[in-house]
DNA sequence: TAAGAAGTATGATTTAGGTCATTTTTTTGC
DNA sequence: GCAAAAAAATGACCTAAATCATACTTCTTA
């Protein structure tokens, strides 16, 4: 349980920042970015921004799990990704100038801190390092998006599932991997009940284990091989 | 038919450069362009680079169009996005400092001009309109994935149809769409012979007409319903 | 701690769209 | 201008996965 205080957290002590792109700047930076930026506690399945909102700052996860997703038609999410600590959110809208394509929500309670958008993009302008990490994270994104949409395209549910695992036991570490049945099929693109039952297959298979609704992963191995990645 | 000559093509005179991001600069930024980069003429079908190459720069498209894709298991396509006139190809990987995760290929004969990795980055670095920029249109780019992955997931492939063709009728402008039916089916995320059952079902209710292999977009507006913008 | 609400699970049914096979049309190279 | 190759089109068939209905479990909170 995390303490529910909002006291700041300085970011020389954030534990994630050696993960972190914005948090790993040194000296007088660091300094700036500690004192311009204030720190919250967020209940689990709380907005950072909503879709189509204006942009006011960035967000940066000092503990916890967001999801980023769109909503479709009639109101069902694709989430795009899942977030955890150290990562910086929100900051596209930033350089885009439009409002948010996508919202966010903590998946747990988090700790999270917020830079104001001046603040930000002032960073960004005077901080080559800092610019450099951002063109790259950027750049990663944009190509671990574009193997999103082809395997969108081209793979089975099944497929899907098995990389959406891989992928989530990377973020969710040494825990296990804590998403309703639901964000989990909007993660993986499908319905909820083709996700049980392809998850109940999953178990049979020896590939994973449940714990009520938290998800083990017990075969990496095997599920590299079926996702064919 | 394009002159099929290797000559300098001079960024002032360069018809696309009121659209282009690289073009747009001014002084002695622009001649440093200029004088930097080269010119080639591509025939219809060449690459300009491919998926795990290493990139040595970036690509201008002067004048034709460019699909930029990814290969999955049994090496099918999915085209990303169809470049023309104007648009940079090949600076996410420039960034990342990772092998190319896409292909790109010229989809028509074009004029493509050349910056080698130093120059740009040079160019990036100094010039702050250019560098807002690139951020600006990366952080677009990842918005439409975004939504692409969303349509991928939520959307059937007759709404997708709708979308890609209004997509390209933007992209070829006062041209007819130019693809083969493979190409817009590995744009649409289909397989070619569902798509050439649904053109003629879009053909049949007075959306499209085709010129062989070229397509006409007749009604934007009963498009836009169907896809479901 | 009981009752209601969410979330999870399972069964039955339907269908969009993939696959494979074949024919027709268009393009390409000699 | 013709043959061969490539692309486009059509038909028959099949299955992955969506949808709808219902039941069961696990969380909430009153």
């Amino acid at each position: 349980m995390l303490e529910k205080s909002h006291k700041h957290i300085t970011c020389k002590n954030c534990l994630s920042r050696k993960d972190s792109l914005l948090c790993s700047m040194t000296g007088e930076d660091l300094e700036k970015v500690d004192s311009s930026k204030s720190c919250s506690y967020f209940k689990k399945g709380q907005p950072l921004f909503i879709e189509g909102g204006l942009p006011r700052g960035v967000f940066c996860i000092n503990e916890g799990k967001v999801k980023v997703y769109s909503r479709g038609e009639e109101g069902k999410e694709q989430i795009i990704h899942v977030a955890t600590s150290g990562e910086i959110v929100g900051f596209r809208a930033m350089f885009s100038g439009e409002p948010y394509s996508v919202a966010a929500n903590t998946l747990e309670e988090s700790n999270i801190c917020f830079i104001s958008k001046d603040d930000f993009l002032d960073l960004v302008d005077t901080n080559p390092n800092l610019r450099n990490g951002i063109l790259r994270e950027l750049s990663k994104e944009l190509a671990d998006r574009a193997s999103f949409i082809k395997n969108m395209a081209q793979k089975s549910v099944r497929e899907r599932l098995a990389a959406a695992l891989l992928i989530l036991d990377d973020i969710y570490g040494e825990d296990f991997i804590n998403l309703s049945r639901e964000d989990l099929a909007n993660f993986v693109g499908t319905a909820t009940e083709t996700l049980i039952r392809l998850l109940k297959d999953f178990k049979d298979d020896g590939f994973v284990t449940t714990h009520v609704r938290k998800i083990e992963v017990l075969d990496k191995e095997g599920l590299i091989r079926l996702a064919g990645v």
